[in-house]
RNA sequence: GCGCCUGUAGCUCAACAGGAUAGAGCAACGGACUUCUAAUCCGUAGGUUGUGGGUUCGACUCCCGCCAGGCGCGCCA
């Protein structure tokens, strides 16, 4: 793989100021990045600035003292003028451009990959719904972001694992299984009533109509015991099916379904209390054992064993995490919904009584969606049995879009997704701004077919731009793989949405002013086809990431 | 009351771990298809970055106070 272009850089400013500024070059935090505006060239230094604080020189003076000895060090690649009150703006050699272009037509579908990662093990848990409902848009989300970062993760050189923590034991499911139960005798003409806190939701229905075909209606003379948790088996393992085929269809798979269940069966759980007590963490009050969170900043302590002695859901996740540890990752990330915020400080420090880390456990936070339909917000929430169903959203504006929406912002932002705005075929739909510019290449590629002009005229042909717009296009291409570096590093997948549609602007732009296939000018034209070939190849890799289509035509 | 998230153009959002004149799209207005996909492009207009202080060469960005919205504060998960 290609090094990256930044990195580059950084090496030779830091040889010149380890030969200029030996004390000192440890100290400054070389920041260089592509500039905003093109009258500043192509990257943008400020690191006259942090040495003026030490020289107590002028910016601008220290500058131009510093400038021809960067020069002379980026012989090649790249040149430096002063500018404004002190940046040192560089113009890449075009040759590097050139050069970068070639090795994208080499790597194809590997461009973009780096070994940020250095193949760390990681592990990205995310959506770990309950089983007690269908997958809600909220979940869509989750689920995006998740599988989104643990591709990008990938790509830049991490070793990923996919987890989804099924929660197929406790109260909850108890109560799941009692629910599924009353909606099969209602169906049999039976008065009762869902428990107080039991699910309501219609999906339920259809599940107890799916039992009683399938079982009979002998089940429910069954002895309680062996009844209750039938129910609730049946209950988990239709659901889990749904979401599962939801997730299938949404594009995302993992590769691991950790149950719950098995921590106690493993006797883990166990070994967690005993290992907490021994630590000296733990105290009984009021009946119950309780975890002293509040030594690692929680607002207060938290029971891990009830007065009636059941263990809560938190003891069985500590004894959760306790078991990603063993199993060697590097660090583990935690997809919550945003109504888990309030968990992360008890989580946090129970990281830390097991003496782990506390950089061990990432949690990120992704904020709800608020659906619009003609302006009407629409509200979900499980429990009520008052949601849209992710599978609903799909079916109407497809994964594409869907995905691309819940991707596109910081997750920890609220989005308002309008779905009336998704569904438009139009300019208001970034998705098909993205795709359309790939599409528009397999159409020149068609055109290129139709018109004969296929020979291939060889690398050496590759001389140089024409315009400035080629030249912005190939400027783009080359930093995709920091974007994807940066994107991993900084857990934000919409870096790679905002990227992709600046290339596609970029690529629009070019399309519109200037004729790619020109038979009067084959060297000019196989130059733009090798420049159409690499964008595509860069519009592919990026919403592979994204787990986005690349469609040939539209 | 406490905690977390958010506040940027009429609307939806950018601004890359403080950098140069705060940028896009939508909506409005005006242009560009006998030529590789007009789902596109070019142009005009639109701003006291919620608010008041502070830190510094420089603040949308960091710190403190206020205001507004969302979410959470269970021996539920």
């Amino acid at each position: 793989m290609s090094q990256l272009i930044t990195e580059l850089f950084k090496g030779k400013i830091e040889e010149v100021l380890k030969a200029h500024y030996p004390s000192l070059f440890k100290k400054i935090d070389i920041n260089l990045e592509p500039t905003r505006d093109k009258q500043h060239g192509d990257y943008a230094t400020n690191l006259a600035f942090l040495l003026s604080r030490e020289f107590k020189k002028s910016p601008r003076e220290i500058a131009k003292e510093l400038l021809p000895y960067l020069n002379q060090a980026l012989q090649g690649i790249a040149q430096g003028k002063v500018a404004g009150g002190g940046f040192i703006n560089f113009v890449l050699e075009d040759s590097v451009l050139l050069s970068s272009l070639k090795e994208i037509l080499k790597e194809k579908e590997r461009f973009g990959e780096s070994d940020t990662g250095k193949g760390e093990k990681i592990q990205v848990e995310f959506v770990s719904v309950n089983p007690t409902g269908p997958l809600h848009v909220g979940h869509g989300k989750c689920a995006a972001f998740g599988d989104a970062l643990a591709r990008v993760l990938k790509k830049a050189g991490f070793t990923v694992e996919k987890e989804y923590y099924i929660n197929n034991a406790g109260r909850q499911t108890d109560l799941l299984g009692l629910s599924l139960e009353v909606r099969t005798r209602q169906i049999l003409g039976e008065e009762v009533e869902i428990p107080e806190d039991g699910y309501r939701g219609e999906y339920l229905v259809e599940i107890a109509r799916e039992v009683l075909k399938e079982r009979g209606k002998d089940i429910l003379s069954l002895p309680d015991e062996e009844r209750t948790q039938l129910f609730k088996e049946l209950a988990i393992e239709k659901i889990m099916g749904q979401i599962k085929g939801d997730l299938e269809n949404f594009r995302v798979q993992f590769d691991v379904w950790f149950s719950e269940k098995s921590l106690f069966e493993s006797g883990e759980v166990d070994q967690i209390l005993t290992l907490l007590k021994e630590r000296g963490y733990t105290f009984e009050k009021e009946g119950a054992l309780w975890l002293k969170t509040t030594l690692w900043g929680d607002d207060k302590d938290r029971v891990l064993i009830r007065e009636n002695g059941s263990p809560t859901y938190f003891t069985s996740d500590i004894a959760y995490h306790w078991n990603k540890w063993k199993r060697g990752f590097f660090r583990v990330i935690d997809v919550w919904g945003a109504d888990h915020h309030g968990y992360i400080p008890r989580m946090k420090a129970a990281i830390q009584a097991l003496g782990i880390p506390e950089d061990f456990l990432e949690i990120f936070i992704v904020q709800f969606v608020t659906l619009l339909r003609a302006g009407q917000p629409e509200r979900m929430s499980t429990r009520q049995g008052e949601f849209i169903p992710l599978r609903q959203l799909v079916d109407e504006v497809g994964v594409d879009v869907a995905r691309y929406y819940f991707l596109m912002r910081d997750p920890a932002t609220h989005l308002e997704f309008d779905i009336e705005v998704a569904k438009k075929q139009s300019m208001d739909n970034p998705v098909y701004y993205i795709q359309y510019a790939h599409a528009r290449i397999c159409s020149v590629f068609q055109e290129r077919q139709r018109q004969g002009f296929t020979e291939y005229l060889g690398e050496e042909k590759i001389a140089g731009f024409y315009n400035q717009e080629e030249r912005e296009i190939a400027k783009k291409l080359i930093y995709f793989p920091e974007i994807v570096k940066r994107s991993a590093i900084s857990r934000q997948p919409y870096l790679i949405c905002n990227f992709l549609y600046n290339l596609a602007g970029d690529f629009h732009a070019f399309y519109n002013l200037h004729r790619i296939i020109d038979k009067d000018k084959p060297i000019e034209s196989y130059f733009r086809l090798v420049l159409c070939r690499v964008t595509q190849i860069v519009l592919k890799n990026g919403l592979d990431l994204l787990g986005i289509t690349a469609p040939d035509s539209m």
